[in-house]
DNA sequence: GGCGCGAGTGAGAACGTGCTCAACAGAGGG
DNA sequence: CCCTCTGTTGAGCACGTTCTCACTCGCGCC
C-alpha cells in the first residue's frame, strides 16, 4: 500500500470546480451542463460530461440541499423496524418516497415518548423534507404540535394522537374489531377474552396507543351490545408476547375460561397460541383463536387462523403519498384516510351455534 | 387561517445568526456557546442558551456536514426491509449506528443489482459517512469495488463478494447447513432435498447470492460425503415461497420423494410447509422438516419446527461497529467476523435411526 | 452601418455552520 | 511603567452547490 497510489486517488470527491478546471470551462458553465439548466454549447457540454466521467465526479447533495432548502429525505419514527407489521409499512413508505426521489431515514422508538421526542429532534435538525410518525402514545404529543407549528409536514400512521393537526393514514380499527367480535358472537361465543397492551413511557406511566384502544373499544362495544359481560379476567393488560402468554394461559386454567380469544396484534396473537398450546387445548375445538394482521405464517399453523387483514404496505404507502402531497401543497386541508381490512374466515373459530 | 397568524411564524427555522443578535452577540459566540467550544463568559452563554430557546433554534445539520466534511448519517442496502430476517439486521444495525451519533438511510435492492447501483449512487451524493450492503449478486460488484478504490467506508452483511476488500459480518452458512444435514443424515434420512433460490438481476441472468451458495454447498458436501445422491429433483430452483411450494409439492408427489427437506431460508421453509399440507403429509412422520433463520412463528407451527437459528440482530449490530471502526480508522486491515449459529431440535424430524 | 436580439459564458452572491485569526481589555509580574 | 498572558469577542474564510446578473459575440434586419 504504497502512499503515492493513495495519493493518486482523491480522497474526497471532486467538486464542480474540478470538473470544471479538467473542461477547461467556468463552474458555472460546468454546473449548467451537468445540471440542465441554462443554455450551454454542444462542445462545452461534450467536454464537460467527459470530464465529469474521467474525475469520477458525484453532486454532492449536502451541498445542493444548501442552496435549494430541501434534502430530498424523509423521517420515519417509529416503534421498531424488526416488527414485521411496521417493516412492511415502511417498505410501502420507502417505495412511495423513492418513486419521487426521496430517501428514507428510520428511527426506531421502542414505543417511548423520550426516544420519540429525541428523534424527532434529531430528523428536525437533519431537516428531513417531511416526517412519518407513529406516536408512541396517544395523550404525549406536544413535541409533534411544535414541529407543526414550525411547518413540519408530518403525517401519522397505524395511530394517532386526537386533535392533532395532520394528515393521518389509519385502518378502521374500531369497526374492524366491532365486527371481528360480532362474527365470532354469531357463531355461538359467549365468552371472548381480548388482551390488551399495555406500554410503559419512559417515565413510567402507560401508554396509550390508538390502535390498540380502538381495537378494544370494538370488541367492549361488540359484547356489551350483545349483552355479554367482559370480565377484566378477559382483558389482561400485558406487554409482550411472552406477557400475553402467561396472562393467557392463566386465563384458559380458570372454570370460566373463555371460548374465545381474540389477538390485537400480531405479537399477541403468537402468545395466545402460545398458552393455548401450553394448556394443550384444541384449537378450535376447545378454543377460538382469530387475530388482527395477516402475517406470513397465519397459514402455516393448523388450524389456518382467522383473521382481520390489515394492508400494511399500503398504509405506508399512502402516507408517503400524502406525506409528499403536504412537502408540495403546505396549505392543503388535512386528511384522514381510513384504508379498509378484510376478514380472512380460515378455520380457528368453532361454529357452537350451527353444533346447538 | 389568517396569512398574518401564518407569518408571525417563522417559515424556515432561525439559524444561529438570529440567535446571535436576539442574544446581542456576534453569530461566532453564539456558535461558541451552542457548540460548547472556546470561550464564553458565563453572561453571555446564558443570554445565548435564552435566545435560543426562545427562538426554538435547532442546528442545521445540513450546514455543519458541509463544514465538517461527515453527515452523521449511514446507509443501508439491503433486499427488503419487510424480508423479517433483514428487518431484524436492520435493528441491529440502527441500534449500533445510533449508539454512536449516527443515522441510517433505507434503501432496498429487491435483490437487484441495478438497484443496487442506483442506491449506492444515491448513497454517495448524499455523503453518507458509511454503507452497509448485502450484496445483490456474488459475482457483479464492480460500482462496489470502485466505492471503495475512492475511499467510501463499506461493510457486507450476511453475504460477500469473494475478492471485494471489506469487512464482512457474516454466520458461518457452511458449515451450519454441513452440519444440520449431518445430523438429519444421522437420524437416518438418505433422501434430503434442498431447494434453491434463484434471483434474476435487471438483465435477466440469474444472481448468486453467496449465502445460499454457501448453505447449498454445505449440503451437498455431507451428502456426497455419506455416499448419498443429490438428484436434480431434490435441487430445484424457485423465486420464492409459492415458487418453492409449487416445486416441492412436485417432488412430494413422485415415488421417490425426500423423507425430509430443507428450508435454505425463512420464505423457503414457509413454501416448503405450504406444499407438504397441499399434499396432506404428516410431519415428521411422513416427511421431515428443517429451515434456516429461527424467526417467531417458529414455535407455532406443530410440530415446532427445528433450525439453524441465526443472530440476525447481532449481525447488524456487529456490521454497525466495523463499519465505525473503519470510518474511524481507514487504513486498519480488513476483518471478516463469523457469527455462531445455533441449531435448535424441537420436532420436525423423524428419527428413522432409532425406529429401524 | 447601426441596432436589437439571442445564445453562450463567467463572475459572484447565497445557504448556515465550524473554526482560525486578530483585536481588545484586564490582571499580574518584573 | 511596560510587558506578557489569559479570557473574551468579532470579523471573515471555507465547504460545494444553485442561480442571478452582466457581459461578449455573432447574426439578421432596417
Amino acid at each position: 500500500m504504497l502512499p503515492d497510489v493513495q495519493a493518486s486517488v482523491p480522497a474526497q470527491g471532486s467538486s464542480i470546480f474540478d470538473v470544471a478546471r479538467e473542461a477547461g470551462v467556468s463552474r458555472a458553465t460546468a454546473a449548467r451542463a451537468l445540471g440542465g439548466y441554462g443554455s450551454v454549447s454542444e462542445d462545452a457540454r461534450r467536454r464537460v460530461e467527459a470530464a465529469a466521467e474521467r474525475l469520477g465526479y458525484s453532486v454532492n447533495s449536502v451541498a445542493r440541499s444548501m442552496v435549494t432548502g430541501q434534502t430530498m429525505t424523509l423521517g420515519a419514527l417509529i416503534a421498531d423496524i424488526s416488527n414485521p407489521f411496521f417493516a412492511r409499512v415502511i417498505r410501502g413508505f420507502t417505495d412511495g418516497a423513492r418513486s419521487a426521489g426521496y430517501d428514507v431515514v428510520l428511527v426506531n422508538t421502542d414505543e417511548t415518548v423520550y426516544t420519540e421526542i429525541h428523534g424527532l429532534k434529531l430528523l428536525t435538525e437533519k431537516r428531513v423534507d417531511g416526517i412519518l410518525v407513529a406516536p408512541a402514545s396517544e395523550e404525549v404529543g406536544e413535541h409533534l404540535a411544535i414541529a407543526i407549528e414550525r411547518g413540519q409536514a408530518l403525517v401519522q400512521v397505524d395511530r394517532y394522537i386526537p386533535g392533532l393537526d395532520t394528515d393521518v393514514v389509519v385502518v378502521n380499527n374500531y369497526e374492524s374489531g366491532y365486527q371481528a367480535v360480532q362474527r365470532v358472537i354469531a357463531a355461538g361465543h359467549t365468552r371472548i377474552a381480548a388482551p390488551i397492551l399495555r406500554t410503559k413511557g419512559g417515565d413510567g406511566h402507560a401508554n396509550l396507543i390508538s390502535t390498540m384502544h380502538e381495537r378494544h373499544q370494538g370488541y367492549r362495544d361488540a359484547m356489551t351490545e350483545a349483552g355479554l359481560a367482559v370480565p377484566q379476567a378477559y382483558t389482561p393488560g400485558a406487554h409482550g408476547r411472552s406477557e400475553v402468554r402467561t396472562a393467557v394461559a392463566e386465563m384458559l386454567g380458570r372454570p370460566d375460561r373463555p371460548t374465545a380469544v381474540f389477538g390485537l396484534d400480531d405479537s399477541f396473537t403468537l402468545g395466545i397460541i402460545d398458552a393455548v398450546y401450553s394448556r394443550e387445548l384444541l384449537v378450535p375445538d376447545q378454543v377460538s383463536i382469530f387475530g388482527f394482521d395477516d402475517t406470513e405464517w397465519t397459514t402455516v399453523v393448523r388450524p389456518p387462523l382467522s383473521v382481520i387483514a390489515q394492508p400494511a404496505y399500503d398504509l405506508g404507502a399512502r402516507a408517503a403519498q400524502a406525506l409528499l402531497r403536504r412537502i408540495q401543497t403546505p396549505d392543503r386541508p388535512r386528511q384522514t384516510h381510513v384504508l379498509p381490512t378484510t376478514w380472512i374466515e380460515r378455520g380457528s373459530i368453532r361454529d357452537l351455534a350451527r353444533q346447538a
